[in-house]
RNA sequence: GCGGAAUUGGUGAAGUGAUUAACACGCCGGAUUGUGGCUCCGGUAUGCGUGGGUUUGAUUCCCACAUUCCGCC
């Protein structure tokens, strides 16, 4: 099936939305956050710890999964879901992020992107075509139209040329797509140029898309930049289609584009900060490497109900860390996809109250005010 | 007791008669946004066993002492 949403209600003072998605696996209310899991697999967790952090939908990445193990291992294990034992809905990116992290300007053509294959040097070209072709195998809920993610600095043609080209490249995809148990979302892109914004969005949604995505965020602009990009992409889409800020999980952010009108995020940040020994809490990010938690025997955050708040301590997971145990960034994965995904459900909390704006108030004063331990 | 060698930070160590004592690890901080997972960026010896001496100048040369190691009695 399609994926289906309902707007539930618009927060009184603010664009910020409640709603429901109808997915393949069940429904979810949004604003929702999805955890990153670039090679079939949230790194360092398992399906059941993924379930327990309560997460709903969950990415996974077509240009990575290409190379390695190739969609058709993967179709022939049944799908995605099967492969890797998740039983929720699925979204796949298109490899369009790779584009902006991988490829030089050059090897951006009209017909698709080349890059060399990290794990052997073999020259591919991707294609919105393959990438769509690749995601209707991986069987993936939600497949994402391969687009280019501009980052920053550029210029005002630069962007003029790349929008367009989106845009073909979202046709083109659009045209060759054919998965029934999938739904396909266009990308809107346009920098910080609120007509470029527009004329993308508008001619996205002329095409009729599942749903839309806002791309082109979170690759090195400032906050200011960040939300007005959303609020140029947004006021532009429909009420009835869901909206996912793609990269987007700095909470403050989430806070912030909430209240802009986005239903979804995903981002990597909860994974690698994990990975490095950070922790996300209501008062802050907190550093476990930090020799201050040596003896720290509380855990992360007294309020927090995740795995690793019920039975470790800081100086436990610090512990962990620094002797490089991945228990350790396991426990702090838990615990930063459990609070990103809490923040969400107060979030939609607020918007049923219609107080987001004092959310926000208390929310600002207390990850950015004196941190407490 | 005699002879030889060594002594540089938390650790392993490089080094020079004279600008800020190399490098690595550790430690202390910081970064991280549609993930090329063990990464990146900073900081970290006002000091070269101790005491003398030579010299314009000594961690570097000389002497004594201490400690450690090796060999011999």
């Amino acid at each position: 099936m399609k994926i289906e949403y309902t707007l539930i209600k618009t927060e009184k003072n603010t664009k910020a939305r409640l709603g429901k998605i109808k997915t393949n696996y069940g429904e979810y209310d949004t604003p929702m956050f999805m955890p990153v899991g670039t090679q079939a697999t949230v790194k360092t967790l398992s399906p059941e710890e993924l379930k327990e952090c309560d997460a709903g939908i969950i990415l996974a990445n077509t240009y990575h999964l290409w190379l390695r193990p190739g969609e058709d291992v993967i179709d022939e294990a049944g799908g995605l879901h099967k492969f890797m034992n998740w039983n929720g809905p699925i979204l796949t990116d298109s490899g369009g992020f790779q584009v902006f992290s991988l490829a030089k300007p050059k090897d951006i053509t009209e017909e698709g992107v080349k890059f060399k294959n990290q794990y052997n040097g073999d020259s591919l070209l991707l294609t919105p075509e393959k990438s769509i072709e690749i995601q209707n195998k991986l069987d993936s809920d939600i497949a994402m139209s391969f687009d280019e993610c501009v980052g920053f600095p550029h210029t005002r043609e630069y962007v003029e040329k790349s929008v367009e080209r989106t845009l073909r490249w979202a046709k083109r995809g659009k045209e060759v797509f054919n998965n029934p148990r999938q739904s396909l979302f266009g990308i809107v892109q346009g920098a910080e140029f609120e007509d470029l914004r527009r004329h993308c969005a508008e001619e996205l949604v002329k095409m009729d898309f599942d749903g839309y995505s806002i791309g082109g965020t979170s690759v090195g602009e400032s906050k200011d930049v960040q939300y007005q990009m959303v609020e140029y992409s947004c006021k532009y889409l429909p009420e009835n289609k869901v909206r996912y800020l793609m990269g987007v999980g700095d909470p403050i952010d989430i806070v912030e584009n909430v209240i802009r009108g986005v239903d979804i995020f995903d981002c990597v940040s909860p994974t690698r900060l994990a990975r490095h020994g950070h922790a996300l809490t209501k008062y802050g990010k907190i550093n476990l490497k930090n020799a201050k938690y040596k003896k720290d025997f509380t855990p992360i955050s007294d309020e927090c109900n995740c795995y690793a708040c019920q039975h470790y301590t800081k100086s436990y997971i610090k512990h962990l860390i620094n002797a490089e145990e991945t228990f350790g960034a396991r426990l702090l994965s838990i615990h930063n996809i459990s609070y990103l995904i809490n923040l969400t459900k107060e979030l939609r909390e607020a918007i049923k109250n219609d107080n987001i704006l004092e959310y926000r108030e208390e929310f600002i004063k207390n990850y950015y005010g004196r941190k407490e331990d």
